[in-house]
RNA sequence: GCCCCCAUCGUCUAGAGGCCUAGGACACCUCCCUUUCACGGAGGCGACAGGGGUUCGAAUCCCCUUGGGGGUACCA
């Protein structure tokens, strides 16, 4: 299997989600999973585009079998090929000028008839030729597509297949134009023949859209005397509209994704189950490991899938909570470092609060915060409160404005100063002190948790009120936000 | 225009002629848990595009219609 992603973009969710299917694929029957750069296309093709790629693909835990192949590199057989096509006479120069060729489509389109190149120089005499040449025109080079032929494969996905070489377009370019005594540059259809069968590529899975192309190829493996490989077309991913996913659709690269704070597992999962379903009684959750034990191309569906960002969020929700408290607080640490939180020496009003640093408490707050989580940056807004004195928003204002809420925090901070400012504050003991401060302040306890939570998180809304309190008195900030409301 | 492909709840899908009163997941709604939100739990709403065949029997097979998608480069 290989993956043949061009360097003229960062790693699109399409490209890794073929290349999750060539992975599973691979994995499963122990085979190996190739990677090849195609950076043919000189101009738009960029060093740090094929980084992102690879960065990607390692992220999403896609391992691929030895170094990628440099298509760009293997220029020298790819010439040799077309050499060989030119010497077996499956392949011409033709001298039509990008003019000519334009004037032939613009007539077709005129004539209401399928553009297509309508073969005109397949059998130049020696003499037309060097006529074209003393006239001082270049040619490309063009592989012969006989319209009579009927090109047959078996795709794993979509079964027989078959194609008229007259719904080709007429003979086609492998090689760009040069002088006629020179090999151009070689093109995509030509360059993929010749080296997936140099890299003896067994099975070529990819997206629906290279469906034209294997006709093409096949053809091409023929007149080359090289074994076709299998293929296997896949669905494409479509956009909420129901196209083709593209660039245009906002977020696309798998970078992105990463740095909106999806997790790999996630994303993997995701990408698997778009277009492809698990056995019965397998789940939606798993990982490649789990789907490459039972991958198949048997449960491939043949039509294009949607992306939904809401299952997504979902399955990224379900990933962060399921790894466990340890590994999430070690994911938001560098995000909350990178705040100046829980940083020794560096919290954000410039003082230290030890208990900030102290792992144990670390670990109690990601334990509340877990639940609400989507995105793990999720994990940074939502931490911020107990680590920064929150800005009361309106509703909070409205809350602590209210009657009652003055008294009721009034009797709270002195409850909270007879048990201690210092003392440690356990579940029940809050408890205790909470039905005191209500009672002695001859408030609703209702009345007297929203006022605390108003000013503990300055939201009415947010993560188990109780457990708050308990992580802000620990770390000192509990009476401080409790008095300056008074 | 031409060629090819596809068609089940809003979305992703299960279903390979009787197991289907069409199953699951996400989303949505209700209730429970919870003096908030979320998580979790229990329910609910919700689909075989249409029309012809074949068959004792069709979501499943065939044909047509309709709809959607992909391709049609001297890009990959």
């Amino acid at each position: 299997m290989r993956l043949a992603p061009s360097p003229t973009g960062t790693l699109h969710i399409g490209t890794a989600r073929t290349a999750v299917f060539n992975w599973l694929f691979a994995r499963h029957h122990g085979g190996q999973f190739l990677l090849r750069i195609e950076d043919t296309d000189k101009e738009r093709s960029r060093a740090d585009y094929t980084a992102n790629i690879l960065e990607g693909l390692q992220w999403l835990g896609l391992s691929w079998d030895g170094e990628p192949v440099i298509q760009s590199e293997r220029i020298g057989a790819h010439r040799a090929a077309i050499q060989q096509l030119l010497d077996s006479g499956h392949a011409y120069r033709c001298y039509a000028t990008e003019a000519e060729l334009t004037a032939m489509r613009e007539q077709q389109a005129a004539s209401k008839q399928a553009p297509r190149y309508d073969n005109r120089h397949r059998d130049l005499s020696p003499e037309q030729e060097q006529a074209f040449i003393a006239a001082g025109r270049e040619a490309v080079i063009r592989f012969r597509i006989d319209d009579s032929r009927s090109i047959t494969w078996t795709d794993l996905v979509r079964g027989d297949m078959r194609w008229s070489g007259s719904d080709l377009g007429g003979d086609m370019v492998i090689a760009r134009r040069a002088p006629a005594d020179q090999i151009g540059d070689p093109l995509y259809n030509l360059v993929v023949v010749v080296d997936d069968a140099a890299m003896a590529i067994s099975h070529v899975i990819r997206g629906e859209d290279h469906i034209a192309n294997t006709a093409k190829q096949l053809l091409l493996y023929e007149a080359l005397g090289a074994p076709a490989p299998v293929f296997a077309h896949t669905p494409l991913i479509l956009n909420q509209e129901g196209k083709k996913l593209s660039k245009r659709d906002g977020v696309t690269s798998i970078s992105d994704f990463r740095a909106m704070g999806y997790t790999a597992p996630a994303l993997a999962n995701y990408m698997t189950l778009l277009g492809w379903s698990p056995p019965e009684g397998m789940g939606e959750r798993f990982s490649l490991a789990e789907a490459a034990a039972v991958f198949g191309f048997e449960r491939v569906n043949r039509a294009g899938a949607r992306f939904d960002w809401d299952k997504l969020n979902w399955l990224n929700g379900q990933v962060l909570r399921e790894q466990g408290v340890g590994p999430l607080l070690q994911q938001l640490l560098p995000l909350w470092g990178a705040r100046g939180w829980a940083v020794p020496g560096a919290a954000a009003d410039g003082s230290t609060n030890p208990t900030h640093t102290d792992q144990a408490w670390q670990l109690q707050l990601v334990e509340l915060l877990a639940p609400s989580l989507t995105l793990l940056a999720d994990g940074v807004e939502q931490a911020r409160p107990f680590f920064e004195r929150p800005e009361p928003d309106q509703p909070a204002q409205q809350q602590l404005a209210s009657e009652g809420a003055r008294p009721a925090l009034a009797a709270l901070a002195t409850a909270l100063e007879g048990h201690g400012a210092d003392a440690p504050l356990d579940a029940d003991q809050a408890q205790a002190v909470l039905g005191d401060a209500a009672a002695s302040a001859g408030v609703k306890k209702g009345v007297l948790m929203k006022s605390l939570r108003a000013a503990l998180l300055g939201s009415l809304q947010g993560p188990d009120l109780l457990s708050t309190l308990l992580l802000l008195h620990r770390s000192g900030e509990a009476l401080p936000r409790i008095r300056c409301h008074l």
